[in-house]
DNA sequence: ATTATAATAAACTAATTGGTACACTAATGT
DNA sequence: ACATTAGTGTACCAATTAGTTTATTATAAT
C-alpha cells in the first residue's frame, strides 16, 4: 500500500487526466460502460493508450473515478443562497429553479442513465451519485419547510415527505421522458413556468389548517 | 420478402421462442445489452445457440423482440374497473394502488431499465412502452378528475397536468431508487399507505375555490 | 549531467463473442 | 416410407478488446 507520491522523475500531466475523465464521461453515458473501449477513450482524449493505464488501474477504476468525477463537478452548482427577505412564494420558486436546472442538466440526465444501466454493478456508485445529487437538495428544502411551518405559513405534518413530494413535482413525466430520450430538456422559459405552477400547487396543498381571512 | 409459414416438416416450438424471450428479457435488463451473450441467452434458456438463430435474425432482433413482448404482457395488468358508487377519495386511491402496483412490478422496473439503457438506439420502442405502460392511465385519470370538477368536488384548472402531478406524487423518490437498485420494490402495505397520504395531498391542493363550511 | 518517471507508438496475448458450417437426430404432413 | 423442417452439439471464423511488453523520447528534480 505504498501510495507515495513520488518527487522524482516526469510529473503527471494533470490536464491528461483531466481529459480521460472527460472522453470517459462522455462516452459511457452515450454507449453504456461495455460499448465503449478504452482505445476509445484514450483517442477521444488525445492520450495514448498507456497513459490511461497509467492513470486507472483498469477499467472498472476509470469508470468509478468517471463518476466520482462527474458528481464532486455538479454539487457547486446549486450551491445557491436564498435571500433572507424572499417571501415564502419566492423562495420556493428560487429552490425549484435551481433543482430542475440542475436535474435536467445534460450531465446530470447522463449520470442518471449511467447509474440506471448498471444498476446492481455499482450499487455504491450510485449511492455516492444519489447523496451528491437530488438528495443534497432535500436538506436545504426540509430546513426552509420547517421554519415556513414554525412561521404559520405553511401547515406541514412531516417536512421530509413534503420535500420529497415537491421534488418529485418539479421532475415531471419529463424527466422521465428526457431519460428514454423521448423529449429533449426543457427550456429555461419551460422550467420557469412548470415550477410556478408546481409552487402554487404545493402551497394550496399545505395551506395551514385554519385559513387566515383575506 | 417471403414469409409463408411452412406447413411442411418438423413446425417450431413456441415453446422454445417464449423460453428465449423470458430469458432475454431477464438478462437484457440485468447486464445491459452489449453484456449479455446469445450464448448466455441460449443457456439460461436451456436451448441451442442454433434455434435461437434460428427463431431471430440477430442479437437486435432478439432485443426488439423482447421489448415488444414485455410490453403487450404489460398490457392487461391495469385494466381495472372502477365501481360506480366510490367516493372521489376512494377512487383515486384504487387508480392509485392500481398504478403504484403496475409501475413498481419487476417486469416494469427492467422495462424501464431498458429503455433508459438503450436511449436513443430505440426511440421507437421506448414510445411504445411508454404508451402501453403508464401512459394509458392518463386518460382514464383525466376523465376521472373532469367529471370530479363538473360535479364541484373538486376546482382543477388543467385536468391533464394535474393527471401528470398526481402519478408522479405515487411515483415518488422511491421509484427512481429502485431503478438504480437503491431499495427493493416497495411491499403492499407500503404502496397502500404512500397512496393513502398522496391522495390526501392531492384533495387538499385541488380544492373547489370556495371551500364547503362543514 | 544524471536519474527517475511520464508519455507515445506499435506489436502482441488471451479471452470473448456474434455468427456460421456440418453432421446428426427428432418430429410432422403427405 | 419420404420429404421437409426443427433442434442439438461441436467446431470454427473473424472481429473486438482488456491489458501487457518493448523500445523510444520527453520532462522534471537534484
Amino acid at each position: 500500500m505504498s501510495m507515495r507520491k513520488p518527487t522524482l522523475g516526469r510529473p503527471k500531466n494533470l490536464k491528461k487526466r483531466q481529459a480521460i475523465l472527460q472522453a470517459a464521461a462522455e462516452l459511457f453515458p452515450l454507449k453504456g460502460f461495455t460499448s465503449v473501449s478504452m482505445m476509445e477513450i484514450a483517442e477521444k482524449a488525445n492520450v495514448s493508450k498507456l497513459t490511461l493505464y497509467s492513470h486507472f488501474a483498469d477499467k472498472d477504476d476509470l469508470f468509478a473515478q468517471s463518476v466520482i468525477d462527474c458528481c464532486e463537478q455538479q454539487l457547486p452548482i446549486s450551491s445557491f443562497q436564498l435571500p433572507e427577505g424572499l417571501s415564502l412564494q419566492q423562495a420556493l420558486i428560487a429552490i425549484g429553479n435551481g433543482f430542475l436546472e440542475l436535474v435536467m442538466d445534460d450531465k446530470a440526465i447522463s449520470l442518471h442513465r449511467m447509474m440506471i444501466a448498471q444498476t446492481s454493478i455499482d450499487i455504491e456508485h450510485s449511492e455516492l451519485f444519489f447523496k451528491a445529487g437530488p438528495e443534497r437538495m432535500l436538506s436545504e428544502m426540509q430546513a426552509l419547510l420547517v421554519k415556513a411551518n414554525a412561521s404559520g405559513r405553511l401547515g406541514i405534518g412531516q417536512p421530509k415527505q413534503a420535500a420529497q413530494h415537491f421534488f418529485c413535482l418539479l421532475k415531471g413525466l419529463t424527466h422521465m421522458r428526457v431519460l428514454m430520450g423521448l423529449s429533449k430538456p426543457p427550456s429555461k422559459a419551460a422550467r420557469e413556468k412548470h415550477v410556478k405552477e408546481v409552487v402554487a400547487l404545493f402551497i394550496r396543498a399545505y395551506q395551514p389548517e385554519q385559513p387566515l381571512q383575506k
